[in-house]
DNA sequence: TTTTGAGTTGTTCGA
DNA sequence: GTCGAACAACTCAAA
């Protein structure tokens, strides 16, 4: 055979769509029949299992590319197993003579996808692999004296100054279908959304996966709130944040659209601030190429000795929302109920965490792992390590975000508490923030029995304070020559 | 090589 | 109620 009539089996990953998928359109563009492929891959080794919350998203995101490839003529191949084994069983079914793919980051995926290359090739597999989901290659950013970035503000500045990312690639008009029989699991039995008991609710109502919802809320998002993002992306009772994340998480639109489509569009502080978010997810993959052990491992060596507080029952207190702080609280609500959490209210929850709890940022991370829909390796690292203060940036150790004051200024109106934590919305604006010290008499008409329908503080908001500071203070001591 | 300015998102205290 | 200073020291990145 011909190992240029031979098929390409394109390898679908973090890449679910079919606009500006150079992959896809490279494939296409020989002329070659193709086969699309999507691996769940839960086996190679260090690989990071896709949490509750993500299984359901890409349930949702895969039926959905298998309707849209379905219209191009292809058909979605479905396969779970280690990756490299359902390459080379695929490849000797079908006689393949190329497998196509969008890079991933992760640093398990990176050496999975090394090893997959050079054992294929050694076949005579060719294998091309193009960049989706970074507007700018992690190793691509340098400082002058060539070293990876550590700091934001540079970073960033090296990023506008760099060449333009690519314009998005179209759809593939059509594509030449492999005309043999290739088997596929049905995605009902991966049993990603799991029905018994159906927790999913609040994920159906709050999201849509797929690349058409990515595009709709890319334009909507453009159309009626980027102008008043600057601002309004702080308050977390409106709906003025972008809600892209899962949607690039799962690449069903890629950061390329996102950044020309905005410059597209009248420039103002929204879509500046908003280009400038999207850096930030860059700068996070940044981190992670260079420093691979940030999934697990602090940064900043000092605190690698950091006495935390381990404790089952304050973790629990914070999963579910049962704090006594009420924004907190209304935060790890939303978080369960529709898999995601406003950024505003992330960082307070993260640092009440970390600082008053005194809980390893691994434990928070590992629980947003879990329950975001938007779970991304690169983000949950580097930003549970930036709020623990044991990451790149030198936030200043005494940034203890206080809920109360951050409830008062952000959502001072209490919308947002009032939605995700009822038992309390009976309560003046007054004490929406602080039940714990409304009178008596307040408490009564508000239905609120302290202790009994909401909890009690779990812990006092000076000491949690000053403990964090102290723990703070013993690390710098020990971290002494 | 050395120097210099700066570093996402805050809180508290005291005037 | 408002406002500015203090809260540490260190590291980064560029000049």
């Amino acid at each position: 055979m011909h190992m240029t009539k031979s098929p390409i089996i394109v390898w679908f990953r973090q890449d679910l769509r079919i606009t500006d998928n150079p992959a896809l359109n490279a494939a296409g563009a020989t002329g070659r029949p193709i086969i699309a492929l999507y691996i769940l891959d839960d086996h190679s080794p260090g690989a990071w299992r896709k949490g509750g919350a993500s299984r359901w998203w890409v349930n949702g995101s895969l039926s959905s590319l298998s309707k849209a490839l379905k219209k191009l003529g292809l058909y979605l191949a479905l396969r779970r197993g280690k990756a490299a084994d359902v390459l080379h069983a695929l490849i000797s079914e079908t006689s393949a003579g190329a497998v196509y793919w969008n890079r991933c980051y992760e640093p398990f995926a990176i050496e999975r996808d090394k090893a997959i290359k050079t054992t294929l090739r050694a076949k005579g597999v060719n294998i091309e692999s193009f960049n989706s989901s970074l507007l700018f290659e992690p190793w691509e950013l340098r400082t002058l004296s060539q070293t990876p970035f550590k700091v934001f503000a540079p970073f960033y500045k090296a990023a506008l100054k760099a060449p333009s990312p690519h314009t998005p690639l179209p759809a593939p008009k059509s594509l030449r279908p492999f005309e043999g029989t290739v088997s596929s699991d049905n995605l009902e039995t991966w049993a990603l959304q799991t029905t018994t008991p159906d927790w999913a609710g609040g994920l159906r109502e709050a999201w849509t996966p797929g690349e058409a919802s990515a595009q709709t809320n890319l334009h909507r998002f453009l159309d009626d709130t980027v102008g008043d993002y600057y601002k309004g992306r702080d308050i977390p009772g409106q709906a003025l944040t972008s809600r892209q994340s899962p949607h690039l998480h799962f690449g069903e639109i890629s950061p390329h659209q996102i950044w020309h489509t905005t410059l597209a569009r009248e420039p103002n502080a929204g879509t500046a601030s908003y280009l400038r978010e999207v850096v930030w997810r860059e700068f996070a993959y940044h981190l992670l190429f260079h420093w691979p052990a940030i999934t697990d491992q602090p940064l900043r060596a000092d605190f690698k000795n950091f006495p935390w507080a381990t404790d089952a029952m304050s973790l629990k207190a914070w999963q579910r929302g049962q704090t006594g702080y009420p924004i907190v609280d209304a935060g790890m609500r939303e978080l369960w109920t529709t898999g995601w959490m406003h950024n505003r209210v992330r960082m307070i929850a993260a640092s009440f965490l970390v600082k008053h709890l005194l809980q390893p940022w691994q434990v928070g991370a590992a629980w947003f792992w879990d329950t975001l829909v938007d779970a991304d390796l690169a983000n949950n690292s580097a930003s549970w390590q930036w709020v623990a203060g044991c990451g790149t940036d030198a936030a200043p150790y005494f940034r203890v975000f206080n809920p109360v004051l951050q409830g008062l200024k952000f959502d001072g109106t209490g919308e947002y508490v009032r939605r995700w934590v009822p038992e309390i919305a009976a309560l003046p604006n007054e004490w929406i923030h602080k039940p714990w010290d409304a009178p008596m008499d307040v408490l009564a008409s508000a239905n609120l029995k302290m202790g009994t329908t909401y909890p009690w503080p779990i812990i006092e908001l000076t000491a949690g304070r000053d403990r964090a500071l102290a723990a703070l203070k013993t690390i710098r001591q020990t971290s002494a020559p």
